[in-house]
DNA sequence: TCAAAATATTTCAAGCTTGCATAGTTAGAA
DNA sequence: TTCTAACTATGCAAGCTTGAAATATTTTGA
């Protein structure tokens, strides 16, 4: 007879169990974008893309930063130039790409963001130097890829 | 005048920075179960859902391991009753709830779903102490809510 | 006992995300 | 130079996710 998979997970517990804090955790941090991103009439999406538009940047840079895929960065810039936030103009030395620049009310509305963003943080639970530790597993977790 | 906003972002860079690796790491277990679950025709919703079922539970339940809101989790099990993996039986002492349970293909699936998501897993490049110290710090995080 | 509040699930609309296909552009090899 | 492979952005289809509304049932408390 073959194997009986009596004991109902080996080793493999942890693993999930630190995945599921993991994923529980974004959800946690993008829970509260989205709940802070409410008050400038911004989506999560939205939110998260003017917060990381720190200074002119092509699309795929912007996907990079918000961690997606090119395709959905064009979805929200397209909302976020529909709001008069965000330029897309020429870029100066490639003419494949696009140069994503805030409008003035995009800055502004940016800073009002991450002003809103900073109050009540998550991760507000940690000492700093517990910061430091976990982004020091965090970064030595995503090199192993 | 006004503020001239001088430095770029005062202290709250080191608590961005966290979010992103988080939000990084998360992306990155997300795309693995996707990639695994794609082997067995499966979405990586179906197959967290599918990975969540340790055993009979309330849809409500389902829910709450897989960090989403109820009304996803009707949606993906819809999918998984398509399938045959799963079935929707009556609450033994609720009528209003669901009782979740696996077919024998719904379990047999499950296990080889299980072996696939324990090979080359995210995670896997952190030590065990750094993995019990990584718990640690993501159970306080999410506790300060 | 009974009405009100709470809970479990589902449906639907709106928005997000991925993966693939396409057009235009650039860079590098032959 | 010329040609090919790689790269940038976008359009689209399919699937995921949320939030609000609706239904059925249970629980609470007067």
């Amino acid at each position: 007879m073959g194997r009986m998979t009596p004991r109902p997970e080996p080793h493999t517990t942890a693993e999930r169990t630190l995945c599921s804090l993991v994923n529980g955790l974004a959800q946690q941090i993008t829970d509260h974008v989205r709940e802070r991103a409410l008050t400038l009439g911004l989506t999560a999406a939205q939110a998260t893309a003017l917060r990381e538009m720190s200074g002119p940047m092509t699309m795929r840079e912007l996907a990079e930063l918000m961690t997606c895929e090119p395709s959905n960065a064009t979805f929200v810039v397209d909302k976020l130039e529909k709001q008069g936030l965000v330029e897309r103009r020429a870029h100066p030395t490639d003419r494949r790409a696009k140069h994503l620049v805030l409008t003035a009310e995009g800055a502004a509305t940016r800073e009002r963001l991450l002003g809103l963003l900073a109050q009540d943080a998550p991760l507000a639970g940690l000492s700093p130097e517990q910061q430091d530790a976990l982004q020091g597993l965090l970064e030595q977790a995503i090199a192993r890829s």
